[in-house]
DNA sequence: AAATCTTTGTGATATAGTTAACAAAACGTC
DNA sequence: GACGTTTTGTTAACTATATCACAAAGATTT
C-alpha cells in the first residue's frame, strides 16, 4: 500500500473526499483549470488552506495559472486509494441505514456497502439498492467469509455495545457508530462517533451562544 | 437570555450535551457523585480535558470528592438552555429525516422538531413520530407563522440550493444541511454542514494511512 | 520581448485545543 | 483531630490548525 512521504494532517485528510467530489463536478462541466480561490468559493473553505492541503502532495500547480483539472483528479484518485475498493458492513437497516444504502458511494469513490444485516425478518432475504440483507445471527460468519473490517453501526443504542463485542470477535477494524453509545474496544480498534442528537444540539447551542462576530461578516 | 460570563470554547461547547446525556444516565443510576476519571471512562474524553471544560463554568466541583450528579445535572439543565424551548424544522423526510423523526431529543433536550416537509403526496398530511408533514409549498407561510427559525435540510442535492434560497426568505438563522452541497448563504446565517459521503470516505481513508501508534495503545 | 497580471507555495504568525503535572483543598479513616 | 488519600482547578507546555502576506514563477497581453 502506497503511503505518503509525509503524514499529512488530519484536518486535511478529512477535507480530501470534499476536494474530489468538487473536482470531479468541475471536470464534468468540462473545466480545464481552476484556481484556489475558485476551488474556496465552491467548497467555502480559505483558499490559503486549500493551497496549504495541496502543498502536502508537492508542487500541483503552476503559479500564475493554477491547477489543471484532470491532472488533479488523477493525483486525487490514486492519493484516496480510489482503484482499491473498501467494502463495507451496514448493521442494522432502520431509517438511518436505508440513507446509506441507497446514497451511491461508488458514484465518485471506491467504498462500497457490500452487505447489510437486521433481525427484522420482512427485511431479510430482501436487497435495498442492490445490498442483500442478512440476519444478525449470520453477522460473524458473513463478514469473516467476506473479509469485511470495516462497518457502519446504525443499531438502537441498547444493543450497540454487544454487536460491537461480535463485531469484534469478527475481526473488524474500523467501526463508524451512529448510536449515542460511547463503545467499549480494544485499542487496536478505530471507532468514530456520530451523534445526530450531539449535532443538532451544540448546534442549538451554538446558535444562540455564539452571535455572529463582527469579523465574520466582513 | 442568560450568557455565560466569558464565552467558551467551541470545542467545550459540542462536548456539552454528551456531558449532559451521561449525567442524566448517571442520575437515573441513582449515582450520587462522580469523579472527572469515571466520566472521561464513561465518554471516551480525557479527564483533564473535562475538567477544564467544567472550569469554564466555575468550580464545579470539590477536591477529594468530585462532583455532585444532582447539581451539575442542574446546572446545565440551566446552562444549556433546558428550559426555552428550540423549534426545529425537518425540510425533506426520506430515509434520513424520517431517523431523525423517530429520535426522541426531547427526552434529555429542549430541542423540537415541530414540523416536517417534504414534497411527496403521500406523506403531506400525515404525522411521523408526532409530527405533522406539510407540502414544501407551505414552508415559508408555516416557518413564519410558527417563528421558526432552525432548519434540518435532508433533501436531495439537486433541490438543496432552491429550497436553501426559500428557507432564507422565510428569515432562518440556522441550517444544518445534511445534503452533499455547500450552500449559499447570506452571512448572517450559520449553516453546519454533515455530509455522510464525506465522513465514511474520510474514515476509510484514516484506516489506510494511519495505523494506531505505539503511544495510542499504552 | 518587455511589461503587467495572476496565482502558487510557504515562512511567519495567530488561534485553538489538549494534556501533563502538581499545589491546594477537602475527604475519609483511625 | 491528625494523617494519608483523593481529586479538583489551573499553569505551563505541547500539538494542531488556520490564515496572512508576499516573493517567485509563470501566464498573458501588447
Amino acid at each position: 500500500m502506497a503511503q505518503e512521504p509525509v503524514k499529512i494532517p488530519q484536518a486535511t485528510a478529512r477535507r480530501l473526499p470534499l476536494y474530489y467530489r468538487f473536482l470531479n463536478n468541475l471536470h464534468s462541466q468540462g473545466k480545464q483549470r481552476v484556481s484556489s480561490a475558485e476551488l474556496s468559493e465552491a467548497v467555502k473553505v480559505d483558499s490559503a488552506t486549500i493551497r496549504r492541503d495541496f502543498s502536502y502532495f508537492g508542487a500541483l500547480g503552476k503559479k500564475g495559472y493554477g491547477y489543471n483539472v484532470n491532472y488533479l483528479l488523477g493525483f486525487f484518485r490514486k492519493t484516496l486509494d480510489q482503484d482499491e475498493l473498501t467494502k463495507v458492513a451496514l448493521i442494522g437497516v432502520g431509517n438511518l441505514g436505508t440513507a446509506f444504502l441507497n446514497y451511491n458511494f461508488l458514484k465518485n469513490n471506491n467504498t462500497k456497502i457490500e452487505i447489510g444485516f437486521d433481525v427484522d425478518e420482512s427485511k431479510v432475504g430482501t436487497t435495498i439498492g442492490d445490498v442483500p440483507i442478512y440476519h444478525m445471527d449470520e453477522l460473524q460468519e458473513k463478514l469473516v467469509e467476506q473479509g469485511i473490517t470495516v462497518a457502519i453501526l446504525t443499531v438502537p443504542a441498547p444493543v450497540a455495545q454487544p454487536i460491537t463485542d461480535s463485531l469484534v470477535e469478527a475481526n473488524i477494524k474500523g467501526l463508524l457508530n451512529f448510536t449515542p453509545a460511547r463503545l467499549n474496544v480494544p485499542k487496536t480498534i478505530r471507532v468514530h462517533h456520530i451523534d445526530l442528537a450531539v449535532e443538532l444540539q451544540s448546534f442549538v447551542y451554538f446558535l444562540k451562544h455564539y452571535p455572529i462576530t463582527e469579523k465574520e461578516l466582513i
